[in-house]
DNA sequence: TTCATAGCGACATGATTTGTCACTATCATA
DNA sequence: TATGATAGTGACAAATCATGTCGCTATGAA
């Protein structure tokens, strides 16, 4: 292959690699003289790779945050994979990411071959995942996140029923489910891991003095694990029918184990935390006569404390 | 930017886009000579791209089924954001796409640069964007969307409350929600739109004979509006406290408009099927007392008859 | 101030690229 | 079977491009 070309090619990874060097270096590097590879250099720029440049001793050349992917070799499929993949992100108001990722979509889409383009235009009025679309917006998840992944902690007012209180926590990490983001994470006001809403943040977020815990071994994929342990649980136990079994399946997602018996209809058995009790009153209510909870009593008291709530109501 | 390298990046895109394409016609487009683009067709395929040639009349050259995605400048938060998307399918049990996407994003990883590999690392453990777990495949995806892409009449069994029945459908689309798979489609049965769960066919699907009809302008995006057109309306009018808003704009997604006032309370104000009764009386018997269904009469009755029926049930 | 760096322009030289031409090979099809 | 459309190669001269060198400016840190 032609020695420039071949040349512009390794610069483009060099250049990614180092993210900060000088003429004279790439110069060395490439046996070039650095006048070579200062014109080089600025057809790199023109081909849109964002360098940036300072005079100066300990001034140099910079990749901007910018990054040139290598060309890749994707079949079809997997092309369109990822990009609906990414094009599913448009339902979140917020991410944790501060880019538009319609940016990144629209550089894969332009530079995908035409007839994928094609297939996707065609696809793209006729498949789609589905989040349901909150207004609420969560504004500090890239925090949020960085915490997690630095092992740091971090301050703020949070609205919770109860009112608004502060809050000092150590973030595990974010996650987003049907649409809100939420933050599990320890609390160091309750000595307790807690989930938490990153909606529900009422204030800008700190960084705090307080000594982090070492959460290291703690992150989403076993945080439920560690974290039930310490729960005094309540037992659950709720017979269902075969529509309720799907709601159940559909609604309660990983976290309550639903048991199927053959001819579709099944149970719900589990531990839960007390404090769960008003939300699976409702929902158990919303199930209506789909579900029949039979234990804990103390979760029956409220159904039927709601109930004649609503009958109230509804006169 | 010097020729050579210039035509070479052209060159990429180019083949890409053609997939099929003969010498000289690529020597027209880029006003060199043929030679000049065997010699160019060389060094690509000496670069990766995956050339084919074929001598004759109708020969030419072809790309093979690998794409190569020429170099694309990614910032790392674009980057980031679709690993994670696409990382986000590994959620489904089932996909339109026959690729095990995994390879996909091995790929992808794979050609990143260091730093955003060791971000991305890091990250994994700390974010994810969850789906409900569901057991349930729908092997059918695939088959489905292309007979929405291109307009064709499929059938099968369906199972729903009243049973198996064979269906005869032209879908409009598929999208998941909530970890489901679902496929609005026109039921020639029913002689109306109707939405289908596609873990509920159970029977291999077989393209019908029946004619298409015309759903080139009907698509995922606007198929509500089209649908209601049809229906007669019911008038629904709920009051909401705060958290009855929230939970509205949670759970029915853009289906419903919620309105907000400056308090956080709201109302909904819409237009239901009669045949949603059920549903909705459902849904806001679980939203207690955040809800206060106003309008229609015959949903107030049917709430008040299932509160009736609930109260016998706990006794 | 000095030094290390980026950056530009001009120019001669050497290297590469290009077009042209003449040739071979393959294959579909008229 | 002949023909034409296609890929593919080699050689060489002409055109173009790339490179190094030199001299210059500008900037900013130490």
């Amino acid at each position: 292959m032609s020695n420039k070309s071949h040349r512009l090619i390794e610069l483009m990874m060099t250049v990614n690699r180092k993210r900060k060097f000088t003429v004279k270096e790439l110069a060395n590097d490439f046996n070039v003289s650095p006048r070579t590879i200062l014109r080089d250099l600025q057809e790199l720029s023109g081909l849109g790779v964002p360098l940036y440049s300072e005079v100066g001793p300990h001034g140099g050349y910079q990749v901007l945050n910018e990054r040139v992917l290598p060309p890749i070799a994707f079949t079809e499929e997997e092309a369109v994979a990822i990009f609906f993949a990414s094009h599913a992100l448009r339902h979140y108001s917020s991410l944790p990411f501060e880019t538009e990722t319609s940016a990144a979509l629209k550089k894969f889409y332009f530079y995908m071959p035409g007839d994928v383009r094609d297939r996707i235009d065609q696809m793209k009025n006729r498949f789609d995942f589905v989040i349901p679309v909150r207004q609420v917006k969560s504004p500090y998840l890239g925090i949020l996140l960085d915490a997690a992944v630095q092992q740091k902690v971090v301050c703020f007012e949070y609205e919770s029923k109860s009112g608004k209180l502060s809050r000092e926590i150590q973030p595990i990490g974010i996650y987003a489910s049907s649409g809100l983001w939420y933050c599990p994470a320890y609390c160091f006001m309750r000595k307790d891991y807690r989930l938490f809403r990153c909606d529900k943040i009422s204030s800008e977020i700190r960084l705090s003095t307080t000594d982090p815990i070492d959460l290291r071994d703690i992150h989403l994929g076993n945080r439920i694990a560690i974290t039930k342990e310490k729960k005094t649980p309540l037992r659950l136990y709720v017979e269902l029918n075969r529509e309720g079994v799907q709601k159940c399946e559909t609604e309660l997602g990983r976290h309550i184990n639903v048991n199927i018996r053959e001819d579709g209809s099944g149970w719900l058995e589990n531990q839960i935390d007390p404090q769960s009790i008003p939300f699976f009153a409702k929902f158990f209510i919303g199930l209506g006569k789909d579900a029949m909870v039979k234990k804990p009593s103390i979760l029956i008291d409220k159904i039927k404390e709601m109930l004649i709530e609503m009958m109230q109501q509804y006169k």
